[in-house]
DNA sequence: TTGTAGGCGTTATCAA
DNA sequence: TTGATAACGCCTACAA
């Protein structure tokens, strides 16, 4: 158990040289000894060590993966999709919760680099300084997923947030409804928060109507407790809306979830939409209409892109991607037309 | 970039094996070499290389993790459980997800074999010979959750399943509900299946109730689309019942939503109960009495176990665990008292 | 307290 | 077609 190159080359009476010419099926040898070092192989059951093979050839064929919080399918669905890919190349993915902590997430980036490893894959993170000087460091391809870095030139795969919450309240105002809120998960985010608003808001003006300020719910996080809470404001501030637009499927689930409770019906009395398609959306009941990311593509094509710039050699660029989003119409949103 | 030790003792005038010692903290050298040392390690920004570690200690910090399949909540909160432990303690972990494949799995395990991993966690799978082989070939603590292997000698962190399931439908029986459907989920597997079906004829004898073997559907996934077709035959067979014990809180959810849409409100005309309490039961609407496995405690279990088997060196065998179940009481049963 | 040298399991460059 | 042998970056006796 456990045999190396040097037991295989014994037992098949040739060298070392012979073994490795065989196992990385390089020219330089008979069928006959061909055949003696596979079945000595055979035989001793031996299995390459990947760590020596690294150790010489500079490459691990592993990658690593960074998720933030665990609480939502959404990373899920994504990493699955890297996993996905990275096996079919013959890549392993270690995956990385950074819980949302600096600390936690540099002294990953450490083991990530003591590791070796030939990739780093980020998901839905901002980039602070200190990890891009880790990063650069490393000298590996790295890409960002359902993220983006306006600091630091790393490449991306992503859905136009901007866009797709201006699909969004369009698909609303477009069914009828003006009175439209958003619960905008955290609105001091540069990156999924802020965008959003924007979109909502350009959605309003290119159809001529007002933006009432007080409608844009403000809750720190994007769970389903924050979609609760959110909800309740709502309603303790009586605002007068027939729409929701939530931006994430959690916070639009905790919406309904106390609509529910307060004999509300949806969409009879109040419609909602949701953001990011997890596959929560299909399971709430009613299920919810809502703008789909394509999650686990988005990780098969990170994958790609960092595949792609490993072989290339180009750490540093590689073409962006954004993602197509689109509505997925379920059962929350009534046409008021 | 990339310094090795070498550079480091170059730098700071001192030998390798000094720089390794420091590096390793043992005794044997002077605090004066130790400050010069350091700080050739911060100039040079240099990194140990884990490879080169791992080939010589022959240990490389990281372990592996099998997983079924993605379309769960279930093995996320699973893993993250491992993963957060694991990190805790210093060790990386890689994520395999087999896809319930055999082909796929025993790729994994060769991979994670070749890699030298620590040790390996496997959910909820079903051990197959020609994995136990690689596995004993390997040599390393393998742990199972949320499973278990009765031809194998395989510590396992679980809920007693038929005793789980004994407990939910004792709930609903004690809650005055005698017609009781199952939605059983795969009944051809020993593992979640079979005993599960059990605990629901059990809970019936215990009370003198009859089991109507109709009343058992037998749909050969734990899903949500599985739990809408069964939900479908339960009307469609006109089955008089006034409560569902569901295998997985996934297949509640899809007989609740067709529920829903032929108009049985929950838990007014129907009781429902799940199994699991992922995430999903808390936020379903109404939200989803269920019988609760400790998931992320399973997963920080099953990680304590594996490094424990890896402390001791016992390989082979470690006391297996079987986690506390519990009820927990939502929305969607109603009591017929 | 420090340094030399051998070895961990490979691959790759020479000669033969 | 083959086989020594020097790396790869590190740890660890053994000497000094």
């Amino acid at each position: 158990m456990n045999s190396t190159i040097k037991d295989v080359a014994r037992k098949a009476n040739v060298s070392i040289a012979t073994v490795s010419r065989i196992l990385n099926n390089k020219t330089g040898f008979s069928e006959k000894t061909k055949i003696k070092v596979l079945r000595a192989i055979e035989e001793l059951g031996y299995q390459p060590n990947a760590l020596a093979r690294g150790l010489i050839n500079k490459n691990t064929q592993t990658i690593g993966v960074l998720i933030p919080t665990v609480s939502n399918m959404f990373s899920y669905e994504i990493l699955s999709g890297i996993e996905k890919h990275a096996n079919d190349l013959g890549y392993s993915v270690i995956v990385c919760n950074t819980a949302d902590d600096g600390e936690r997430t540099i002294n990953y980036l450490q083991v990530l680099s003591e590791k070796r490893v030939d990739g780093i894959i980020i998901v839905s993170e901002f980039i602070r300084e200190e990890y891009y000087k880790i990063l650069t460091d490393m000298n590996v391809p790295v890409v960002l997923v359902s993220s983006i870095s306006f600091q630091f030139p790393i490449p991306y795969a992503k859905v136009d947030d901007r866009h797709a919450a201006f699909s969004a309240t369009d698909y609303l105002i477009k069914k009828g409804h003006t009175k439209i809120a958003m619960i905008a998960g955290n609105t001091s985010d540069p990156i999924a928060g802020l965008p959003r608003i924007e979109g909502y808001r350009a959605a309003h003006h290119s159809h001529g109507l007002p933006v009432n300020d007080d409608f844009i719910i403000d809750c720190r996080t994007f769970t389903h407790t924050a979609g609760m809470e959110a909800m309740e404001e709502i309603l303790q501030k009586k605002l007068d809306v027939t729409a929701i637009f939530a931006s994430s499927d959690e916070l639009a689930a905790g919406a309904m979830s106390v609509a529910y409770r307060k004999g509300i019906k949806i969409p009879d009395q109040l419609s909602i939409i949701g953001y990011d398609n997890t596959k929560l959306a299909e399971m709430l009941i009613p299920s919810l209409t809502t703008v789909a990311q394509p999650l686990y593509d988005m990780g098969i094509v990170a994958a790609t892109m960092l595949f792609e710039m490993k072989e290339t050699g180009e750490v540093t660029q590689t073409q962006s991607r954004i993602m197509n989003h689109c509505i997925v119409e379920r059962e929350t949103v009534r046409s008021l037309l």
